[in-house]
DNA sequence: TGAGCCCACCTAGAGTTAAC
DNA sequence: GTTAACTCTAGGTGGGCTCA
């Protein structure tokens, strides 16, 4: 085994599944490869090989980008129901003051800060590099659709620090101020204002990459692209958020998640929960003729 | 084995060019 | 002078084949 299976391996090992390129990212950040697209298309050869060979489980590599598409069926209603009562719970956010959303520039990451997000029943926004204009709108309804019901929406954001990394930020805040603004029956005159209109709704923090972070942290750096068309207004140099471990992402994510929840509120809906799932519990089991 | 090509997609902003 | 269309370079996902 050469050194990059080898470390393509220990990447894979300590946190799966993840994508080849999650893969690809977490090995450059060893050190053992550079951040080139040679290496890439290195570690994509290497990895389809160490599937064939079951050097590394399938299981370990996620696709994100096929999918599938079938109806949810189920054998019997009494089926239907135990699965909804395994499954059921109480949405945590409908009567808070605020409600949190996780933005993520990377798909190859979603995947460590999934378990997280559905743990603390907040969506996890994943924008593959710059948002697209749908998705704006999407999420601008859904935070205009809060603040009918006086809930401030709070968006905390994960991304490379590189020109065009820091600038999906901005990119966020006015095509969301964009949307909100006609959502309001009003076009925004111009990008200020649009990001004006956004704080009326929401507020958006950068969690990672800082640069406070960067020096905190020690975290690699890589040269800047110049080719960037942004990187004339950036200074120094560029930062994967790949670069910071797993772990303490998730731990990132759950501080800031965690600072919006009301601990008692928490116990009590745990509370009811738990109730109203053992009333479908019961309604299976009358179904199933059972005794329960 | 590693490098260098190719393919299928998605998104954005910046800069240039052509048309009005 | 303004606007629209286009090109280029960024970001992202996956796969393949050939050649030295």
């Amino acid at each position: 085994m050469t050194a990059i299976r080898e470390a393509i391996y220990a990447a894979l090992a300590a946190d799966h599944p993840m994508t080849v390129r999650g893969a690809f990212y977490r090995v450059t950040v060893t050190g053992a490869i550079a951040k080139t697209e040679a290496e890439y298309q290195t570690v994509k050869r290497l990895l389809a090989d160490m599937r064939r060979s079951r050097e590394v489980p399938y299981n370990w590599i996620a696709d994100s980008s096929r999918w599938m598409r079938r109806p949810t069926t189920y054998s019997s209603a009494e089926e239907a129901l135990r699965r909804t009562a395994a499954t059921y719970r109480q949405a945590l956010w409908d009567d808070a003051p605020v409600a949190v959303e996780v933005w993520l520039e990377k798909e190859a990451l979603a995947g460590v800060l999934a378990e997280v997000c559905r743990e603390w029943d907040v969506p996890l926004m994943v924008c593959r590099g710059y948002p697209s204009m749908s998705f704006l709108h999407s999420a601008a309804e859904a935070i205009h659709g809060r603040a009918q019901h006086d809930q401030h929406t709070h968006l905390y954001y994960f991304g490379d620090h590189d020109p065009s990394g820091v600038d999906i930020d901005r990119a966020v805040r006015q095509g969301i101020g964009e949307s909100l603004a006609a959502l309001d029956g009003f076009a925004a005159e111009d990008a200020g204002e649009a990001e004006d209109t956004f704080y009326d709704f929401a507020t958006l923090d950068r969690v990672a990459v800082t640069t406070a972070q960067i020096g905190a942290w020690n975290l690699p750096t890589r040269p800047t692209k110049a080719s960037d068309s942004r990187a004339r207004n950036f200074k120094g140099a560029s930062v994967e958020v790949d670069s910071i471990q797993p772990a303490q992402l998730r731990q990132l994510a759950e501080s800031c998640i965690e600072a919006h929840v009301d601990r008692h509120e928490l116990g009590v809906l745990q509370t009811v929960e738990a109730e109203e799932r053992r009333v479908l519990e019961r309604m299976a089991a009358t179904l199933d003729g059972g005794d329960q």
